[in-house]
DNA sequence: AATGAATGAGAATTCATTCAT
DNA sequence: AATGAATGAATTCTCATTCAT
């Protein structure tokens, strides 16, 4: 490798990056378009003008590419659920401030996942739980558990507190997309609510 | 035609029923066994005894199955889901028995879905919204404007508030059913809880 | 048998003649419309509204059909040319009479076989060489034969010529179908006066 | 790219072709063994030795290779008639050129056409219409009304009699080959005798 | 004789993946 | 690293035909 290559990104560096950006974007449309199931390589390999074999420099196969465009979001979003995290003190502050990123989240960008999907929502819907959701799982969890470990929150079962946390999420954020104008505010306001006023009529673990 | 022909359902009619109940029966084990992307039309018919053509005069692709089979627990769930209705008289008893029969009911059929499957595997998840699948939803949503309606609770947005509570049990059910020994009781009791506790402090519609 | 079965067709008799009737108009359409690759007994039978089994009372494939129905236009014509050769005391006139009914049968007839067919037509062109079709050639070599020997006209080889006409005729006849108005006696008279001009200069057999 | 290959074709251009010829060597065979019906896209492939996805990747269809296999011809036999338009100087001697070459033509190729099946066998009888084979028709037509036009011969209606001509010798020299020995001298004297002569009777266009 | 579901051989076709260029 | 044709296993699905009713 030459000296330059060490200090900037050569031509190389450059389309290697651009290439796998390149596949992720289609595959991203292909999948929306044509649904997990029916989404094959090659659709998503001609999108990008590429030849067929240069999908296989970049990735394993199509359940990769998936995943990775999972992972991506997952990746994407931890970051700032992180800085929710720091920039509360409260646990009212810390739940608002994540479900509110969420949603900001998905309406920036479930463009991507629903453009030109029938509202009816032909196509049955994949979920995947890759490593970076799993990880988002966890950050969740860890949060709740280190609030009430601080005496902020009854004890409760933090297993179910967090999956139901995050499937209110979903669902009603859902919901949310689907109605105009999108008021990323209310469904914020009455997610926490209903999670925040559930809190401390849940069953509480023995000490 | 005979008078018992009137009476009774020929044989023919018998095998129709007979095999497609089959076809069914062997979709369930093969998705639960193989997971939907994998299963074939072929493993299906197999597992039979049918010849592969038969398939086709029942069912015009594996989509298809897929969907007659979500259909079919929906359909067998909505009965007992209207049984819970109308024998609570307040809303907590019916959200409590709604939510118990729906996890006794994971229970009982979720040996199919996960049998031989094993426990850490990361298999995406596929999701259908069939005619009877969105009957369900709407008895839910139904039974919560009711509610509202008779002053029994607060007046809420009861598209959000029956999002969020089939969310929650969908998740603290699988939650449940990942733990040993499967605890329907404790599982209803936090799901419950939180939902209760969770109502009175929702933004309230506007009269 | 009864003896009135023995007077009048019984119910039975009718209905047979009628559905093998059903099954070869049915076919006539099919065939006419998907061309004889795509056309499947089913289609054939589906049109008629009886079961797919009672095909096979009737006719033992689809290729049986399609022959019978071949068959069936050239069982209908010949009786046609017989009289035309019984009526005509010269060759002229036979030739002229026989192309001029056949151009007439084509007229009649055509648009059962050009139904809904595109006009750059389509699927290839599939043609068979059924008893009856041979019939008529042979018909037709025998009418020169005898006109030959009877010394009504040069001799000259009679397969060739019979071939060479049934090919003008043919040839022309679709041009002719072609055309708006279509118009039988001009074709008639083309047709007729390049053979029998052609006639005299062809090579006489040694005698 | 180096500067060769802008010379010659590269390896990969090469097999191209070289498959592509090998498909259509191989339906030949097939087609005339087994008949355009029965012949399947395996059975060619098969012949091949080249894997079955290949056929897909130049054909689309059986029918789509028939096509291409009588286009072929066409193709290769339209110089061959050119030639004979411009070899010429009389109406006779073109017409007589051009039959006799579509006749040595027929004896070189139908070999091909009609290998191993048996003589007496009734093989439904396919013919496609393809833009080259529509080319074939119309430089016939062309060269007639270019006659007509210079006054070599008398007006007459060219569409009729191209459809004769051609008619007459495509069935002449079925006939023609069926005999034994093959004749192409006097099957061809045969048919510019019969349209030589025919043609001053026909019925003249008005000027 | 009519029915129409079952049969199952086998045709068409796709598509992930490889590998020579 | 990119290319894109070849591969061939695997899958879907059709359809003529049978046969119990």
């Amino acid at each position: 490798m030459s000296d330059a290559a060490l200090l900037a990104p050569g031509k190389r560096e450059q389309t290697k990056v651009a290439n796998r950006r390149a596949i992720l974007d289609a595959a991203r449309e292909v999948f929306a378009e044509l649904g997990y199931e029916a989404a094959t390589v090659r659709d998503i390999i001609r999108r990008t003008g590429l030849a067929s074999g240069t999908f296989y420099n970049y990735f394993r196969s199509r359940e990769e590419v998936f995943e990775a465009l999972a992972d991506d979001g997952a990746a994407r979003f931890r970051p700032i659920l992180r800085a929710c995290w720091e920039a509360s003190n409260t646990f009212e502050g810390y739940l608002r401030a994540a479900i509110q990123a969420y949603f900001d989240f998905m309406a920036d960008e479930h463009e991507n996942w629903l453009a030109g999907r029938p509202p009816g929502e032909r196509h049955p819907h994949v979920r995947v739980k890759t490593p970076e959701i799993e990880r988002v799982f966890l950050e969740v969890r860890g949060a709740f558990a280190q609030v009430m470990e601080a005496g902020g929150a009854p004890r409760v079962d933090a297993d179910y507190l967090s999956a139901a946390c995050i499937a209110v999420a979903r669902e009603v954020g859902d919901k949310m997309m689907e109605r105009r104008p999108i008021d990323t505010v209310g469904a914020t306001d009455f997610a926490v609510k209903l999670i925040l006023g559930g809190i401390p009529a849940l069953p509480r673990l023995a000490p």
